[in-house]
DNA sequence: GATGAATGAGCTTTCATTCAT
DNA sequence: CATGAATGAAAGCTCATTCAT
């Protein structure tokens, strides 16, 4: 009956994905979850060890794939160089050919990661996120030269950024949107930064 | 001990806001408020009569001010005029001035409403606010001619702009830098939104 | 040990009604209802959804049944005229022949529901009782003539009827002295008022 | 401030009789009962030492008397040769005249020893009087030949004439409304009693 | 005499987890 | 594979009583 476990299997990953999303670990409860799922709390027990396995098992995929990215952070191709950029026109299309690589990246196993891991063993991973993201923004910032006040507004941009690109893969599913968000998400950015860096 | 009353309730407030802001109003459970303060769950209810009360009392003379502001609106001196101008020092100093005003407006009481008020009756602050940032927004977006893509993006800016703002307000207590802060943090915003409206 | 399921149910409701009988609803508690039971407080929700629910089980039978024949009222064969007959072997035969098909009708949820369901959603249901067979009395009453000194004291007396009904079901299990009992006592109460009316 | 000291007392012992008579002993809670006396939990132990003190002055004088009543049982000019009179009007009179002595006698603390003694040191009481009815009814009886039957039911009247007179002097407090209740309840009683004994 | 802070046991209910069947 | 009975800890809250002031 391996077919049969398989699908059982994936009906709870489903339904606890759905009740991790809009509850939070925390307060998904175990009930709920395999009520949702059509099975009992007992053969749950079959599948995962515990609730927190079941929160790793949908997200384990997607924390690697984010902690090689971390970690190889300079063999990526990132459309850094945009920030020198000036022709508007380039930059938009520059983005767009990233972004098309970035989304498939990213499921809902990232966003749980980021918005509903609390609890759990991963619940640094926003952290962790936003301090990459962050240090990311200060060297941009440096190399207009030392600005403390800016250094420290980057802890802000950084958690900003991040939240309102989990906000945009947790609010919309459609890829189209998704890209246009995304794109102005980035633009909104660079130019924000770039702003605030010049004092207008 | 009648004497220590105040002390006493003061530091049911006290463990209260910390756990509020540290766990939201859910997880933060009576029995680690009570234990921090130093007191019994018992105790506790001759000072609050329930868990949410608590919370009210923390949150009370904010949420009213905060609501004032929502209300009164167009009567606010805001530096609206600010989108349109083109010198930057002049940007910085009518900021400053502006935010000067409103620091002292926000306190604890504003961050637990926007961040840790889920569960109780407060729990739409964030939702209204957003909104109201949102509209905003959208007012001078639309200046500009339609752009559904913008529009949809608003929403997302300004929940980044009201968590970002109440981050500020939540990491920093020092009035010197947090005014530095949020002065950043609108220009990073005016900024933003007029290069993603002139598509650089 | 899930073949033994009926029986811990059984055993949670005996209990149940055995501590509602004794204590009223809201007097027994929990504890001494899963330490009758021979379970926990945690096993107890895996059979009911809460102490209301368990009472509910017990009695939401005889209340269905109570309330048509409150409904249904005057589709019920009930031996009025008995009232006016004079012959008094008659009259027990009639009334035998009546309580012997009203007895099967109320069981233990009967007197749950008069004497224990203070706290519940059926409270009210000894005080509608009450009021019909108080109106029943007035209306053999008013046959002789108004009297507000009996329509008063009709009150008291269907108070009395409903709670000396209730008890001899309470008292007594066996069903040939329960009969015997309930005949007396409609007898009782008939000959009581017949007596009262006349002014001796 | 012995004055004063006396009127905190009435005020106390007011508030306590008023929630025991409403809600039973057990679900009367200090707090309440302090509340409406205008004084402290605190203050209150420094008149009674506990909630139960509280009950037993309330009804120790009616207790005793009570007790005195049924200790002395023979020597109480009570109407017994009523039974056997077969004039009404006479029954009447003589009754009315023993009622208008027995009224006083029985204040608020007897219907707290009847209704709201549960959980207290005299929650026997109304059993102890609805025996002592009953065994009167049973001599009654007696005189007219064994009837098991009657003597079981007599169990049942005495409890109803007991909660029937009990409630007549909680529902009603006009002395001359209360008379001519309980007028009627003896009468009641009598002439049912009379009724069944002679099969009609 | 009066206050009310403090205590600890009790209440009903929810939960993640274990395990016999 | 699947069931759901059983457990025990924790949740928010109420209560009678004690006691320092």
């Amino acid at each position: 009956m391996q077919y049969k476990k398989d699908e059982m299997r994936q009906s709870i990953l489903n339904s606890g994905e759905e009740a991790f999303l809009n509850l939070g670990f925390t307060n998904a409860s175990l009930r709920k979850i395999v009520n949702n799922a059509s099975t009992t709390i007992g053969n749950f027990y079959n599948y995962f060890d515990s609730k927190e396995e079941l929160f790793k098992a949908l997200v384990v995929h997607d924390y690697k794939k984010f902690m090689r990215l971390l970690t190889e952070h300079n063999t990526i191709n990132r459309p850094d160089y945009l920030w020198e950029e000036s022709n508007p026109k380039v930059g938009r299309d520059v983005l767009s050919h990233f972004i098309t690589n970035i989304i498939p990246e990213f499921g809902n196993g990232f966003i749980l990661l980021i918005q509903s891991s609390k609890g759990t063993q991963y619940e640094d991973t926003r952290e962790l996120l936003i301090n990459e993201v962050r240090n990311h923004f200060i060297e941009h910032i440096e190399r207009f030269g030392e600005n403390d006040n800016l250094i420290t507004y980057a802890e802000i941009m950084a958690s900003q950024f991040v939240d309102g690109f989990t906000k945009i893969f947790s609010d919309y599913q459609d890829k189209e949107v998704r890209q246009k968000l995304l794109i102005d998400h980035l633009l909104f950015y660079m130019i924000g930064t770039m702003g605030i860096i010049g004092d207008f």
